[in-house]
DNA sequence: TTATAATCGAGACGGTACGTCACGTCTTAGT
DNA sequence: ACTAAGACGTGACGTACCGTCTCGATTATAA
């Protein structure tokens, strides 16, 4: 999946290719607000950013490179691990950051992809999967590395339901979780407290 | 969502029409299988149906009514509730069987379809959504009913993640639930047996 | 070209069939008014004489057949010869009742249909030209034999050239002949009176 | 009605752009001869020039336009006023270039256009006809300026008639003018010489 | 008065053409 | 070194008519 940076060699002209890259990063998320993850073409974000069509692919040659560079930030945002000292807390905060970032664009576009069965997008929705879900399997690693849970198989699965009942909530419950309903599911995997 | 019969009232060229019928289902059903989910064209199901374009038109308008009909009979099998006695049980039932039909394209459709996000099919998402996690829902609120669980919340939500977590197995995990992955999930959300 | 009778051999149900040749009759001219001969559809046609599609194809095989149908009453009556003694008596009524029947839908088909080069409406076109000018041609020839015109090529090309001029008039000229146009179309093919 | 050029400012390719508006322009010419300017469908052409449909779209979005585009050489040569001196010899000059060019496909395409009262092709119809009758009004206003005639509605109906008949003349009488048949009509519209 | 044959309504189908949209690629000109 | 601009092939979309077929329901006349 591109960076954000060219994929041709050569210097990189600081200003106008910094504009081009910024001016098309929001305009993809202006597309995403405004059509929704599915309703993106390249036409719409050239068009929003005031970009040739030719300048996007020649910097993003598929749409999954595209997606996937606007989603890096926030990619790297979730891809980073919590250290509570407990699963309870690493999960509690993984949970709490998925949430969050459902309300922002970025996060939509994540969401939607980790969702979709698009075989053109296979490369994005692997990496944002695996990135994205990464932390809390290592959580669930570390809460038995630190002997909280035995069962290794039974941590990861209830590192995947976390993550999973997340990610469906407002397809499937119309609504975006809220703080309670977090603390729900994280009560339904782990036990009480 | 269009049952599998045409819209106007009654079929007449019993024959003729149920043919075409027949074609046009086998037809979606191995572009699923050939293509996926996200790879359905009209175009595409009409060649492989020998059928006309217009006539798929003529009788579904829309890509969400031919796929809904074409998703009908399983949504019938996995919209009915199991009656085991016990949440467990019931959850048990469900989950094998909504893991079950992901074997089959029908199924395959069902569970791409009700994680797609497309604007175009957001009647068949609902639709879907609502039918295949009913049984879950329901099962959820005849365990509270029995007293078996004090918190009607506590319990819906361990049926959401049974859902969720199965419906996103294959896709984050890479490989089909198995029976032991259906125990260890129920496990998770209603504690061991 | 169909007369406005059934094509299947038989008997006619005088009042139901008579009906629906009315109905479908008024339909056309209806339909003329308001999307012009070329915008006439079968179709359309049915919708507007509030009859089933199937039962025009069964009366009037081809498009041809029913707006000949439709011209017939007027090609009879564009058909018969005047006798006012003189060529130019004659091809100034001859005239005039054109420019007249131009002012209704009927007439607006059958000059459509005669300057037309659709090649479905081969039969109709050639049918409607030939019998609409028929009397011009036939006056000339009187012309002819009564001696007012020596040369009969002459007098046939006059004729042409009335009929032509009056069939182009609003096509070419942007409104419909007024009598004053009649008469110096009369007497430039002719010289003054 | 669009030249033979793109319609946005400045063929690029030259190469590339002209050949494919070249082999489109002979695809027309072809089609037009083979099933007649009634049966000229987008389909058809594309196929028979080697070019994708939407270029087609793209260069001329109407098929008036690119009708229009393909009649622009004739229409040119059409609307170019004679100057032979005299009434008489302008018509007569007038008349046989517009037959000579209706032997030729473009001359076929421009007089169907003019004969045809679709709605879709009103522009190039009107073009067609304003351009195409043109030179044989202003031969008759000339004529009236020459004072060679009194009354200039009586010179103009003289040109409209000379025109309509020659228009007419295949489609009506089945053949094509010939030098003789030009003749009459100038002598009949003008009287002998 | 009832058969019976003619006719109609309704539904469906295969097919051609339409005009549009989005994709991804290429080339040339300009900055 | 890039970008803008224009063009193209390709595939799919959804629609409109065309002409044909079959079935079931009427209906008007002839037995």
């Amino acid at each position: 999946m591109a960076e954000l940076t060219r994929r041709t060699s050569g210097v990189r002209h600081g200003g106008r290719s910094a504009q081009v890259v910024d001016r098309v990063r929001a305009a993809v998320l202006a597309e995403i607000t405004r059509l929704g993850f599915a309703g993106i073409t390249i036409d719409g974000v050239a068009k929003a950013a005031g970009v040739n069509r030719t300048t996007i692919y020649r910097r993003w040659p598929t749409k999954a490179e595209l997606l996937g560079a606007v989603a890096e930030p926030i990619l790297a945002e979730l891809g980073t691990d919590p250290a509570t000292g407990s699963f309870r807390g690493d999960l509690l905060v993984l949970m709490r950051r998925l949430r969050d970032s459902a309300a922002r664009p970025e996060g939509r576009l994540l969401s939607d992809a980790i969702r979709s069965s698009a075989a053109e997008l296979q490369d994005l929705v692997t990496r944002a999967s695996v990135r994205t879900l990464g932390p809390f399997e290592r959580a669930a690693e570390r809460a038995v590395a630190r002997g909280e849970i035995g069962d290794a198989a039974r941590a990861a699965v209830a590192a995947h339901l976390a993550f999973s009942g997340l990610v469906m909530w407002e397809q499937v419950r119309g609504a975006p979780a809220g703080d309670a309903d977090c603390v729900l599911i994280l009560e339904t995997v782990l036990g009480p407290a």
